[in-house]
RNA sequence: GGUCCCGUAGCCAAGUGGCUAAGGCAAUGGACUGCAACUCCGUGACCACCAGUUCGAAUCUGGUCGGGACCUCCA
């Protein structure tokens, strides 16, 4: 399996810490509203990524936040005369459906930044006394230019960074690139510290939920690429001096999803909220994911369009699939095995483990898909059909389709059956009155 | 001002040095069909432009034009 690898720019073979087990993290939303369908991106992705790791038999310890403490939550509170807890909450069930909603599972480790403050608390006492990071009134910077390598991941140099100059002016920071670890306030939420009450800075909390969790270097962590600087950068800058290493082996991002040519802002210009998306959410899978993740995706009715009907086509052939199996009782035990179909199988491995090519794997989906009405239609024995079910299932499962398909009651049996009779002794009248039971019905 | 990414058929999109440049949508011709739906088969690209490297480039290098991102909270 070969992943890209944004901390060397390389594309590498994946190795895992520990054989057989993959540990990995994304960083979360902060929950101070509802999320928009380009937040969505990664959730699908990434889950896409666990999905495919299971089915390679890998063991996979998943974790992804809750950012619970942040100053648009504490704005927010007070607009809505309400607690930062009242808020948080909200949001994060508000978000765990919308996942839900776009069939990613909710079933992984959800930290909350809330219950990790005495931890945060104590890795910024570490970074002061090691003289990484500096209190200035209430304030923690961390020291940035004492960090050798910093930039490793967003290829950039300090002095380039500098030269920005578009950075807000900031008196008590030693260099305008530090950044903050602990905010005094006085406003809204606030926590006991040695540096005095206030809240922590964003770019701690994944370092120190990270470290807790899963005590060691991780093999992957992912996240948006508009996250790589700084918020990725300084996590690397942090772990180097906490760890001694680069918090994960693999940096994964993944490309933004822009509204028609321009970004998708919660602060500027059109955004579309995954609770009021009415499409089917396989659909909006699909479209999603067939774009490659580390390009940008240019949203548009029109394009998500293609994909609610690809799904339709899929799902056509599967439930006549289905079906078939069902009447002849073979939905379960062996299929037998197909060559067109091995090659169908190969090629969505192929591009799984090609950095995830979730494109191409949608190609080999479409080719089975192909594949399976051509079997369908020229009479093939029932073990076959059965292969390509499974395969159906298996390419389902990594790309996280889902679909309500039960075995048929013996009612509804005896309608089919009795519509292919009507059907053979031209008794069309009949045969169009069962006909419709059965499309009402969703069977055929 | 600095850093970086992208430009493949009407549209979406894979492919990053080597056989006839995947696949989908749209269009169009055909097959199947009691009707309809579905489905299958066929038909399309000098890879933005120019120059260079190479036996060979969409793929590497330089330049031009066009689009976008980041440097500030942002998936």
């Amino acid at each position: 399996m070969k992943i890209f690898n944004s901390y060397s720019n390389k594309l590498e073979e994946f190795i895992p810490v520990h054989k057989g087990i993959v540990n990995m993290y994304v960083c979360g939303p902060t929950v101070y509203n509802y999320i928009h369908i380009g937040n969505a991106r990664p959730v699908i992705f990434f889950d896409t990524v666990k999905n495919y790791f299971e089915f390679r038999d890998y063991k996979v310890k998943f974790v992804s936040n809750f950012t619970d403490v942040d100053d648009k939550i504490i704005t927010k509170a007070i607009e809505l005369e309400l607690t930062e807890k009242e808020i948080t909450d909200k949001f994060i069930s508000a978000f765990l459906s919308d996942v839900e909603k776009v069939n990613s599972s909710i079933d992984y480790i959800k930290p909350r930044v809330t219950n990790y403050m005495d931890h945060i608390i104590e890795y910024i006492g570490i970074l002061v006394d090691k003289g990484f990071a500096y209190v200035v009134d209430g304030d923690v910077y961390f020291r940035v230019s004492k960090v050798k390598n910093y930039g490793i991941l967003s290829n950039r140099k300090i002095d380039d960074l500098l030269v920005g100059a578009r950075i807000e002016i900031n008196n008590k920071k030693e260099n305008p690139l530090d950044f903050t670890l602990w905010k005094k306030t006085d406003v809204g939420i606030k926590f006991d510290s040695p540096f005095g009450e206030g809240r922590p800075g964003w770019h701690t909390e994944c370092v120190a939920m990270i470290d807790d969790i899963f005590g060691e270097q991780i093999d992957i962590h992912g996240g948006g690429s508009g996250l790589m600087f700084p918020h990725h950068e300084n996590e690397i800058a942090q772990s180097q001096v906490l760890n001694n290493h680069s918090l994960a082996k693999y940096w994964m991002h993944n490309g933004l999803l822009n509204i028609g040519d321009s970004k998708m802002s919660k602060s500027e210009g059109e955004v579309i909220l995954v609770k009021d998306l009415d499409v089917n959410p396989n659909g909006f899978r699909l479209f999603t994911l067939s774009t490659h993740y580390r390009s940008p995706i240019n949203y548009t009715d029109e394009a998500l369009d293609v994909y609610i009907k690809e799904w339709e086509k899929i799902l056509r052939t599967y439930s006549a699939l289905y079906l078939k199996l069902d009447l002849s009782d073979m939905l379960y035990g062996n299929g037998k095995i197909d060559p067109d179909l091995l090659t169908i199988y190969k090629e969505f491995l192929d591009a799984m483990d090609n950095d995830f090519n979730t494109a191409n794997a949608i190609t080999a989906l479409q080719n089975l898909n192909k594949k399976a009405n051509q079997l369908l239609r020229s009479k093939t024995e029932d073990s076959v059909l059965l292969s390509a079910k499974k395969l159906f299932d298996d390419f389902f499962n990594v790309l996280g389709l889902k679909h309500n398909k039960k075995p048929l009651s013996k009612e509804d049996k005896d309608i089919y059956i009795l519509w292919n009779k009507a059907r053979a002794e031209k008794d069309f009248d009949n045969a169009d009155k069962y006909r419709n039971i059965l499309q009402q019905k969703g069977i055929i």
